[in-house]
DNA sequence: AGCTTTTCATAAAACGTTTTACGGGAGGCT
DNA sequence: AGCCTCCCGTAAAACGTTTTATGAAAAGCT
């Protein structure tokens, strides 16, 4: 809190004894500058603590290495990961990234993927809060935007997802084997791409298993009050929950109701989270392999910055499902992947 | 991927028939333009999608609405809480937040925190990774600099933390309470502030109740093996773990070795998890207010930022202790603050 | 020695905005 | 009618950098 005055790149030019043009040659690790004058800028620059403008280098130089990155909620540990693998790849690449969050809202991601034009990011990584991404983003912006686990409505952008409807299919098929007759599918809306798609899957792979749907919605007392009905009134041998703020409301409803897996009813889920490994028994689940999206997105959205021009592209990644005690007959265990 | 002459001011100036300035104007609401003129220019900006460049902007008014947050690692969802709660304060302000995460690196953060700088920010949040922050900001970062939960080494900046020897104490009485005759606290490394804040509470307030510390270090392997040898050849009967990576590993470890709380011994811990509460029976343990030190910190941010000069300031937050089923001798549950 | 090339520092222009300072015209006053 | 304001739009300067073009000195060649 001592000096006022800005140091820019004259003061440190004045101070060496040189031309601007030059400090900014030395910073830049231009060739053709000689070792004596780079020493001499090289220890101004230390002393007066000079640090480059951000602003007027990116202006003056249309400099491409940021890109942005938009998520629904940073508090869900699933996308702190995400962001965390993404900005390590992106520093690699001599990349800055921007980190936005959208607070699970969709006007605020619209205003978000609005102003995030204004720092001219080289592309975009976004997880959507919902499917219907296509209609918050102006064709106008002219940049590569790669779309991460949510499937947008139109398929207009490059995307990283998972193979949902196998990985569901997977916990299906595992139950229906255990033996279970009856099997309740909650989630919180069919509405949205990946809940469906993970239903269709379950469905299909049910073999002699009674599949049922229910809906529960995105709201946590709805959601609570409909596992609940559920639970008391026509309780399954087996619930598969579908995403993860189900699966901890399904919890714990059960653990309140003392109904506990696999011997009042089998319990399986998407989108695993670290108790489920803790509890016991312990929960068979989806994992998504968080950081192989993030990396894979990365990779994609190097390439499109590079100027690639191929046509979008869908990835799937596989899951891997964590067979567990929750849905065990008897003891055991195991673990594959789908 | 259309049209790639990139949109400025002046195209839109031209294409509205005015100057430059009057889209300026327009833009950032100044007064004394003619309404029918605003008209004109809202529609040609919607049209042409223009943005304006924060570069440019930013360096022509040397604008102060930007601020910095750094934290150790957004996939620990208590930063990525952090950071959310951070980013909806500051835009209410009006203010953008940078956000980078040091990957839990002390020369990731050094660096950071000096590449931070070139974005000229009015001002810092900022999570130390350990307490030798002023080893790492020159004090040519001449710029207010707000620090939250890790006590620095030296008493330069502001500070916002968590009452941890009280909330310590308060578990530590509780322990000694239901008459537990021995306890060992267990946590990564004296030589961090809050630790060795944390352990001198407990110490303080153990009663009869012998209290034993170990330290176990900071990697997953070491953190395992000691707490395996502590259960299996010296149990107390009360366990308190004093933070959330060695509370992690304590549970998983007395799950492996068969061992249930509060029969077996007794388990409690500082920063609370979800599954804390998932768990059964669930954990006593003490919360750190996040959203509260956020506030707080963008409060004092302002503040800061705003030019009050007062001498720095530490502040501290009361945490909650919730106690849970698994310190209870009988059954029965309670919740206090602490 | 005279010429060409190479090396290396600089002056000046440019980036896209915002701001400052100016000026033209309309209206009000005596 | 002459003068003074006020209103509103613009030209030009400025922000801190990078880049381009220029030129002076040093080095290489015959």
């Amino acid at each position: 809190m001592k000096r006022r005055p800005p140091v820019s790149i004259k003061t440190v030019a004045e101070r060496a004894g040189v031309s601007p043009a030059t400090v900014s040659n030395v910073l830049n690790a231009k060739p053709s500058v000689a070792p004596e004058l780079i020493e001499r800028v090289r220890s101004v620059v230390a002393e007066l603590g000079y640090v480059t403008d951000s602003n007027a280098s990116r202006l003056r130089s249309g400099k491409h290495s940021l890109a942005g990155v938009v998520v629904p909620d940073l508090s869900n540990p699933m996308f702190g990961t995400f962001v965390s693998t993404l900005e390590t790849l992106a520093r690699e690449d001599g990349f800055d990234l921007l980190v936005v969050s959208a607070a699970n809202d969709v006007e605020q991601e619209k205003e978000r993927l609005h102003a995030i034009r204004s720092w001219r990011p080289a592309g975009l990584i976004v997880i959507p809060c919902d499917g219907a991404l296509s209609h918050r983003t102006p064709s106008s912006m002219h940049m590569p935007i790669v779309v991460v686990d949510r499937l947008p409505d139109e398929p207009d952008f490059d995307l990283i997802a998972v193979n949902n409807a196998q990985s569901a299919a997977a916990i299906s098929a595992h139950l229906s084997e255990q033996g279970y007759r009856s099997c309740t599918v909650a989630g919180s809306m069919l509405s949205i791409s990946n809940i469906r798609e993970r239903w269709e899957g379950a469905a299909s792979a049910a073999g002699g298993m009674a599949l049922s749907m229910l809906e529960v919605g995105l709201e946590t007392k709805g959601i609570r009050q409909r596992l609940h009905e559920m639970l008391t009134q026509r309780r399954p041998e087996a619930l598969f929950a579908l995403d993860h703020i189900t699966a901890l409301i399904a919890y714990q409803t059960m653990t309140d109701l003392g109904l506990s897996a696999p011997g009042d009813l089998a319990f399986a889920c998407f989108d695993e989270a670290e108790w489920m490994r803790l509890v016991r028994p312990a929960i068979t689940t989806v994992r998504q392999p968080i950081e192989e999206m993030a990396t894979a997105a990365w990779q994609q959205l190097s390439r499109r910055m590079g100027g690639n021009a191929d046509p979008v592209r869908t990835l799937r990644l596989a899951c891997s499902v964590e067979v567990r005690g929750s849905t065990l007959r008897e003891g055991g265990r195991s673990s594959t992947a789908a």
